[in-house]
DNA sequence: TTACTATATGTCATATCTGACATATACTGG
DNA sequence: CCAGTATATGTCAGATATGACATATAGTAA
């Protein structure tokens, strides 16, 4: 992972603990958690092109704002499912989905 | 018509573009399930590529062998959470389910 | 047939996620 | 300063997913 993913993660509240057990993060659970944040900034950025508030997405998502904060966030407690769902729900197709992905 | 009984036709072999008409999934539904589908398929062929049986797939994966065949079987339990990281765990890159997916 | 192996399916206690709510923080323009 | 707006964060009851287990089904070989 390069150091510009690490200091996202970072800025996220990622770390675990120390940073030794940053570093020790598996190839696996790097890439897991390099997926959710490319899905969780492509919601923002698709939801503020949209220039929709927090608010306004979560009714149309029949969610809540602090949800949407969180998903925004990349907070630990929002699944996969979730950020794919409201993606594809705010527009977002399948096939940009794979591509942010990768 | 519920969403269980639409998932279980789902599975049943109709393909995607009319059965999306007539259960009346929406778009966002439609790829939703697309994508648990691939994933779900690429998971058993990855298995089977290894010569794994599901048991000794779930004791790798510290889960079980019934968790792996509903995961096989795409059932509507099974996140997507759970799919991606059984796959990057199997030694399925961030690139090919990228792939997968679009 | 029987015995064995692999996979599928149903159930359930527990773990995890979710929306909702309260509240905090940050940034406006009075 | 205050009031309004947007976003962030903490908590929690209820919803959903999980591994484990029992059991069913399918295939193989003796």
């Amino acid at each position: 992972m390069d150091k510009r993913k690490k200091a996202k993660l970072a800025k996220k509240g990622w770390t675990v603990g120390s940073a030794a057990e940053f570093l020790d993060l598996s190839a696996e659970e790097s890439a897991y958690l390099e997926m959710k944040l490319a899905l969780s900034e492509k919601l923002k950025e698709s939801r503020i092109r949209k220039r929709l508030t927090q608010e306004q997405l979560a009714d149309a998502l029949e969610s809540s704002q602090s949800r949407i904060a969180k998903m925004e966030a990349g907070d630990r407690t929002v699944s996969l499912d979730l950020l794919v769902k409201s993606l594809l729900a705010i527009g977002v197709s399948k096939k940009e989905l794979g591509k942010l992905i990768t």
